[in-house]
Order: C-alpha cells, then structure tokens, then sequence
RNA sequence: GGGCCGCUAGCUCAUCAGGUAGAGCACCUGCCUUUUAAGCAGGUGGUGACAGGUUCAAGUCCUGUGCGGCCUACCA
C-alpha cells in the first residue's frame, strides 16, 4: 500500500484531534466567499477589514515557528493563508499544527496583503472539514505518469489545474450546445441505450442479458433509429446528448463508450443542417474564447462561418486526378494502387472508396470543410441526391484532420429503406460473416411516414478535444477506459 | 494486430562497464514571527511491476507475464 508510513502517522494525528474533542469530518461550512471573489472585491475587503469566512484544501504549508503560511485552493482559485499562534486560540493553533497538506479547512479571517503585495488571509478561526490520509502527488511536478492521472483522475483533478481547466470546457460546450438546441425549439428526450436490435452505425456492439426477460440486449451504438421514429411520432425537433458503446479498437480518436450529440428536425435537409452545424459550432466557439480562431497542435483554424465546401468526389478527384464517381471496382483498385496504397483482395466499391478517401483527402482536411454527397453504398440511412445518380445527401464536416459529424437529408422512403438495408445486410455477411438482420420495426415506423427532415450527429469527445487543443481522446474523457490494474486471469 | 519505449520511496526523477539503491518534494524531530518550489540541522521510508534464467554477485544482462505510453494498422 502507498504511503503506509505517513498514513499512519496522519491516523496518529486524527486521534490526537479526536481527543482535543474535535469532529475530524463535520458536515458543513459556511462560506462567506469563494476564493475567486477576493481578487476582485480585496481593496473594498481590506479597507473594511472584513471578516471572510473561506473553504478549501491545504495545497501548501510553510512554518515559521510561531507563525505560518499556507495555501488553499477551492473550485473558483487559491490563496495564502497566514496563521500566528498569538491571533488565535492555543487550541486552534494546536489544531492548526496537526492539519496537513491535503485536508480541507475552514478559515474566517481578515485580508491584507504580505510585503510581497501577495493577497493573503490573517487567520482568526480554523477549523478541520475534513482531514485526508494520504499524501497528494509531488506539488511542483504535480502527476506526471499518465496511467495513474487517468486511474485516479481526482488526483489530476487536484494538481493539474489545465486538467480540470479541460473539463470544465467539455461542460461548458455541452451547455451552449444544448441551450443552441433548445433555443431553436429542439426538444431534448433520452432512448434506450439497451436495444434489442442495434442500429444507426455500423459497429460491433457490447452484449448484455436482461434475466427476467431472457433476453441478450445490446448497448446502443447510436441512437440515430429511435430519435427518427420519436420524428415520426410528430416530434418535429429531437437532440439526444446520447452515451453511445462501440465494441472496436481504441487509441487516440476512439474509447469504447463515447458521447454524441444527435439531432433531427423534420422539413430540413443537408443544406439546412449544414448551416445549422456550422452556426452553431461557431458559437460555441465564440462563447468559449470570444473569437472563432483556435490553435490545434501545430495549425491555426478559423471557425468562422461559411466553412468550405467541397464534394465527395471532386476532392478526390483533386487528388486523383481522375473522376471516380462512375468508375468500377477495378478502376477503383487500380487509382490506388498508384497512390501506393495497399489493398485488402475483396473490398467493395464502398470500401475502396472509403479508402481513397480517408488516405488521400482526409489528412489534409485542416481548416473547416464540408465534404458533401458521398457514394450511396457507403450511406444506408442518406437520401438519394436530389440531381446526381449514386449519390446520397450527406456531409462530414472534417476539422484538423477529424470527421466531427455526419449528417444527411434522411432517407424516409421505407421501400427504398428496406433494400438498403437488405443489401447492407448481404455485404456484411459476405465480408465479415456476420448476422445482422433488418430493423422490421423501424421500417414499419417508415412505412407510417417520415416527413423529410435532416439529420445531423456530432462527436462530442472529439469536438471537445478539437476546442481545447487536446490530443487524446483520454484527455477529454474523465475516466476513459483502463485494464483493470490487477490484471486478468 | 505490429513496432519502439517505460515500470526504482507517496510523487518527480537519478543510479556511466553487473558489486547489495540515491536526490528533491512529501513525512518525522529540532530551530525559525512576512514566507511562497521558504530556509537550516538531523531522521524515517524501497521484496527496484511480477515470475523465471545466466552469474560468485542482477534494479542493471536474457526470457516470459502484467500494466501503461508513443507510433502504426484496423474500425463509417
């Protein structure tokens, strides 16, 4: 066990302040301030010598003999505490020497400031909120090891202020995403993350078993199929802030349960989605860093509105040279195999496609692009486009290099729905051997009528990591998934 | 899945050719009435991730396992 030896000396101390008939975990404070206030108000403070009553955790502690420093940090900032034993009772003083960094105090006190001009709280009163055991990580290097920063997040928590700086964006963007939303009459509902049937992506899901029933039960992969069926149902505004679980790989871009913002509003289509997305990313942004220029490792980008736009095919024609939107499989293979690329025997015209794409164009997608009307086999829930044959309504908008949405005119013909679907159902099992049969009811749902209406799915980690100049996905997930320490076995 | 790297005190890190482990912070004792990575003096703390091998001797070399990181591949 870590820290054993001062574990038990700090156990030694809590029975020591048991005995001086002090509750080492009382049940509140409060507070007059929080810490973050006092910069703003301290000359009004000071001049009035006004009592604050503050909370926190000891971050520091430097002793003087009969005086001492320390600093306390709460949500909102940090401060410096100054405590002599002759401004405070000899209990109190007594107390005072048995805290440690770590434990969270209680202070009332006047402010003034140190020869330094550094703010700083005279201690009056103290007392212990809550006496912690174990020691907090090194104060100048903070936490260094990533393992342990994601396993004991609250330890990043304390000691990375960047860290929590993060998280506290995340929050903050899904807040004005979702006043966004409700600003523009979307009605936020929640569906099922445990389906019967999966759907809405293509990716393996986690299985589960509901007893009484008797049933496997799936962990949604999206949510798209039940917010179009709620779409159906004469809601003509959904967004779900939904918790979507892919059973696949995971590295810098994927953890096995991620976030996504799904919406759909009934009479739109891709046009509209694309300027509702690019709006509101733009405000986001602008609520976040009041501009809509943001650095993301080695680039600048702009979000300000409108993003370029660029079809599926001209931009790999850009690359190609060639116009592939008639071109067969073998011509297909052949434009990549000049590329250089590598080939797996026996990829659909979906797939090569996908490849060109994502090894030729993807990479270069910096600044904020819409890559539009993409190839219908690799779209099953997108409407045919309106004027060209093999083509869907749909666009991905790619910033710095990341696909951070999808979204199509969504396909509301339930026969066409249907074969879709059936032939989605053929490819997979040809390819990968797996069962996966057609959503009946969601075809039905169809067949009662979805008026035309655009759909849209942002990645919310991704996003998130996009606006915060964060390079993992683990960087913007609290607790991103971990093998247990233990090992398996 | 593949490659490379890491795992030494609670934390951050050393330990040049294999010779029984060291610093800073934290902690303990003492001194210190404006310090701020406080200072000074002294001290506690390690089955060196785990298992095996080579060797008179292994943190160090070799093999395996575990966990992690980075890169790469896969994944709409």
């Amino acid at each position: 066990m870590e820290g054993i030896r001062e574990r038990q000396q700090r156990i030694l101390k809590l029975d020591k302040i048991r005995q001086m008939g002090v509750n080492p975990y009382p049940y509140g404070f409060s507070r007059s301030h929080a810490i973050g206030e006092l910069t703003e108000k301290h000359s009004e403070l000071i001049e009035k010598e006004e009592e604050v009553l503050l909370a926190g955790r000891i971050m520091a502690m430097r002793g003087h003999g009969h005086t001492s420093f320390g600093d306390i940090k709460d949500n909102t900032g940090r401060i410096q505490f100054y405590i002599k034993d002759e401004k405070v009772t000899e209990s109190d003083f007594k107390l005072f020497k048995l805290l440690d960094i770590g434990d969270f105090i209680g202070i009332k006190g006047v402010l003034f400031k140190t020869r330094t001009e550094e703010l700083t709280v005279r201690v009056k009163e103290i007392e212990l909120l809550s006496k912690s055991l174990l020691p907090l990580p090194e104060k100048y290097h903070g936490l260094q090891n990533k393992e342990l920063r994601y396993r004991r997040r609250y330890l990043d928590l304390i000691v990375n202020d960047d860290v929590m700086d993060i998280f506290i964006k995340r929050s903050q963007i899904i807040d004005s995403m979702r006043e966004y939303l409700k600003e523009r009459r979307f009605l936020e509902v929640d569906t099922p993350i445990l389906q019967s049937l999966y759907g809405g992506a293509s990716a393996r899901p986690f299985t589960t078993h509901h007893n009484s029933l008797g049933i496997d039960l799936y962990l949604r992969i999206a949510d798209e199929l039940y917010l179009k069926r709620l779409v159906v149902g004469g809601m003509e505004r959904v967004f779900e802030f939904s918790r979507d679980f892919r059973n696949e790989g995971m590295d810098r871009s994927h953890n096995p349960e991620f976030t996504m913002m799904e919406c759909y509003a009934a009479y739109w289509d891709y046009n509209d989605m694309m300027k509702f997305l690019q709006d509101m990313i733009a405000s986001i942004c602008n609520g976040l860093y009041g501009g809509y220029k943001i650095t993301y490792g080695e680039y600048e980008i702009d979000l300000k509105p409108p993003w370029e736009k660029k079809t599926f095919f001209g931009a790999l024609e850009e690359k190609t040279g060639i116009d592939l939107k008639n071109a067969d499989k073998k011509e297909l293979e052949k434009a990549a195999l000049e590329k250089g690329l590598a080939l797996e025997k026996g990829l659909s015209r979906g797939s090569l496609l996908d490849l060109l794409f994502s090894e030729l164009v993807e990479p270069e997608l910096i600044q904020p692009i819409f890559i539009t009307d993409h190839p219908i086999e690799i779209s099953p829930l997108a409407k045919k486009h309106r004027e060209v044959d093999g083509l869907v309504e749909r666009f991905e908008p790619y910033i710095a290099g990341f696909e951070i949405a999808n979204a199509f005119s969504e396909l509301n013909d339930p026969l066409d729905q249907r074969r879709r679907f059936e032939e989605q159902v053929r490819e997979k099992e040809k390819s990968a051997g797996e069962f996966h049969p057609v959503d009946e009811d969601y075809i039905m749902a169809l067949e009662h009528g979805l008026p035309p209406t655009g759909g849209l799915g942002v990645g919310i980690d991704r996003l998130v990591m996009l606006l915060t100049n964060s390079h993992s996905i683990r960087d913007v997930i609290l607790f991103p998934q971990m093998r247990p320490e233990e090992g398996r076995d």
